[in-house]
DNA sequence: CAACGTGTGGCACAGTGTGTCAACAACGGC
DNA sequence: GCCGTTGTTGACACACTGTGCCACACGTTG
């Protein structure tokens, strides 16, 4: 139970302590040998007991970074997640709402045409997409993220007076379309071979799905 | 692996032989154990020792019938699957997508006003989306829905002489923009205490997010 | 009857994730 | 310097999930 608030527990305060600056090391040094074995012997088929070794640390020290085996792929996107929803609520609020929404995406695009896909992008992906425990969590973490999306156009719209009523599916259905084209531009992302840039994707994606303003 | 094929493997052949007949009436009676304790237990606190003791079988016995403890709670959703994507088959070539869309979503509509709510349906929507395993798993089956929905959609538009190139996320994109604002709805409904009618919320949801045609 | 297929339970096993405890290092005040 | 406090670590035991394997019981068919 709560797994998903251990790490990264408060991202404001103690920002640049020696604890955390350690403990985020680590973290980053444990993520790099686990995705490594990861990729070459495969997700299910590399135990935490596999990991704990490669880094040198026990089994049991392991679990204090991270509280489940998928976290420590997944991990990162609390981190985006936060980001994001930052980004979403520095938006003009005259702006077209799905407008708004694809420029919140730009950090993701970012992160998978720069970072992801020079190391590690279409293995992990392709892990992730293909191995039902992770693709479990990774939506289940979109959806989390589309429930505080939701707050924050809500917050939006009620400061423009123009808010909905608490029980209108609208704002969240608008939101969840959107995740919606985000997913499907990873699918055609990848299924492509990742040869196109991941933001033409999703600019194709969200032009074909284009809400009432 | 492989756990999502192992039950229901084949829905056409052997639909009235009697072993399927009998295999059923088991599963919907564990069904129904597991879902009382769930919801008087919770899901966490519920073993499969549990379950198995209430409709007295051993623990090996029941994972025969289950492949996971998740899927006896969405296992059915495997069933809706198809007839989901049956019925968008079903749906004429020349209909608007997004209209076509709303119609096969009528069997989950029936499924949560009928069954569900008569019984379980709110304690156990809640459940579901309150359990981060039951979640994942639930969008995850959601996921897998809407990869055989594209390939539906994919094949209409081929026969009506309007084809998709390979790598347009279009397809993928309508289709997920549906299925979120399915789960817009699902939100909104129990967040107002399921009094209103699912089938009024879909509508709502699915207005608001209207593609180009 | 015998052979066969199928459903069942028992057992052992690898793996995940948690609680608990003792050892140990770091840091501050005295 | 010494000592308490605090945080990190590893070890062990534990409950639970899900799987492989085997022996047994049952009904059907030859």
């Amino acid at each position: 139970m709560n797994h998903q608030r251990m790490n990264h527990q408060r991202t404001n305060q103690a920002r640049t302590g020696l604890r955390e600056r350690t403990r985020r090391a680590i973290q980053k040094e444990i993520t790099e040998a686990a995705e490594r074995l990861f990729v070459e012997r495969g997700y299910e088929a590399t135990t935490i007991g596999h990991i704990a070794e490669a880094v040198g640390m026990s089994r049991r020290t392991l679990y204090r970074y991270f509280a489940t085996r998928e976290d420590i792929v997944l991990g990162k996107l609390d981190l985006v997640a936060d980001d994001l929803l930052a980004a979403l609520r520095s938006r003009p609020g005259d702006e077209p709402l799905w407008t708004s929404l694809r420029h919140s995406f730009d950090l993701l695009v970012a992160h998978f045409d720069d970072v992801w896909k020079v190391e590690f992008a279409e293995p992990m992906q392709r892990i992730i997409f293909g191995t039902p425990d992770l693709l479990g969590r990774y939506l289940e973490k979109l959806e989390r993220m589309q429930g505080a999306a939701e707050l924050v156009v809500r917050e939006r719209a009620e400061t423009t007076g123009t808010p909905w009523a608490d029980d209108d599916p609208t704002p969240r259905a608008v939101v969840g379309a959107a995740f919606g084209c985000l997913v499907a531009a990873q699918h055609a992302w990848f299924a492509g071979g990742a040869k196109e840039k991941f933001g033409v994707m999703i600019d194709r994606a969200m032009a074909a799905v284009v809400p009432r303003d």
